[in-house]
DNA sequence: TATTTTTGCATCGTGCACGACATAATCGTT
DNA sequence: AACGATTATGTCGTGCACGATGCAAAAATA
């Protein structure tokens, strides 16, 4: 009778919101992107802004199709979004001698000297309420899922 | 001197993209609604609007305060969502009589049918990329980040 | 060389997220 | 009862994400 009752406690568990990975990984990847927002703000990038960042610091020139790759997004995403950067004058957008169809993006200096505000984002995420240790697991994990992903 | 290298390297390393915590749960977040894309579209709901579900299967009768805050989402947020899937039919949206300022959710006969394709959604995490121990470290991580965020 | 296919980027429409702000109902206090 | 503060929900504007689709340049193939 127990036992009975606790199997069907264990299948309805399932459907429970806290026991998917599903809703965790939603919630924990918005709330990470809000502790940076008071600092973002302060920098005038949004957080989608800063990932595009990170990603010419460590290599300038990039293409459009190479910076989609790494950030795993579309042109469709990234076109608007290169534009507003540009706008506000941290990238610029060319067009490739080579191949007319691509298009190169670089940093300004504006762009290049905003690498200097790193640390303090970083420090955002200082009382995150998991350990340095955990927070090094965490990311393997995560790391793991999207290399499987390709 | 290779200690100076390294040391450099080191300091550099935290700029990198891979090397970050946020971009992989960005990623990762998004690369989990993907893989439930297929069977979403069949069923005619969005991913949000999953998520709303599953609350309502646990339980019936929530008033949106309730929801915003199971969910960790804002009114601005869940008004409009909850709008479309009353449109569609999976729920009703009722003012509470004892606070006429409450809207009650609840689920119709055609939302409360849906939590039958809960298996198949979960399903699509089968090949995910990480056994299912990893998986069950990652929830607990997860929502360690979330309970400090209360 | 001509034609087909692929690639790189773009536009458009829909649906979140969320900050700023508005509004009405309720509560607390006097 | 009167009224200021709080609460629950809502509107509006902006910026992603992404599916569907378009288009021109480049590559592949006939």
């Amino acid at each position: 009778m127990k036992a009975v009752q606790k199997q069907y406690n264990k299948h309805e568990d399932a459907y429970k919101l806290e026991n998917q990975l599903c809703f965790p990984l939603y919630a924990a990847s918005r709330l990470v992107t809000k502790c940076y927002q008071p600092v973002l703000d302060e920098l005038g990038i949004t957080y989608p802004q800063y990932l595009v960042l990170m990603v010419l610091w460590e290599q300038d020139q990039v293409s459009l199709s190479v910076l989609a790759e790494k950030l795993m997004l579309q042109s469709n995403t990234l076109t608007p979004l290169l534009k507003r950067m540009q706008e506000t004058g941290l990238i610029d957008r060319v067009r490739s001698q080579q191949d007319e169809r691509s298009i190169v993006i670089s940093l300004t200096d504006k762009g290049r000297l905003l690498k200097a505000e790193v640390p303090r984002l970083q420090q955002q995420l200082q009382d995150i309420g998991i350990t340095f240790e955990e927070a090094v697991q965490l990311k393997k994990l995560l790391s793991k899922m999207l290399r499987k992903a390709e």
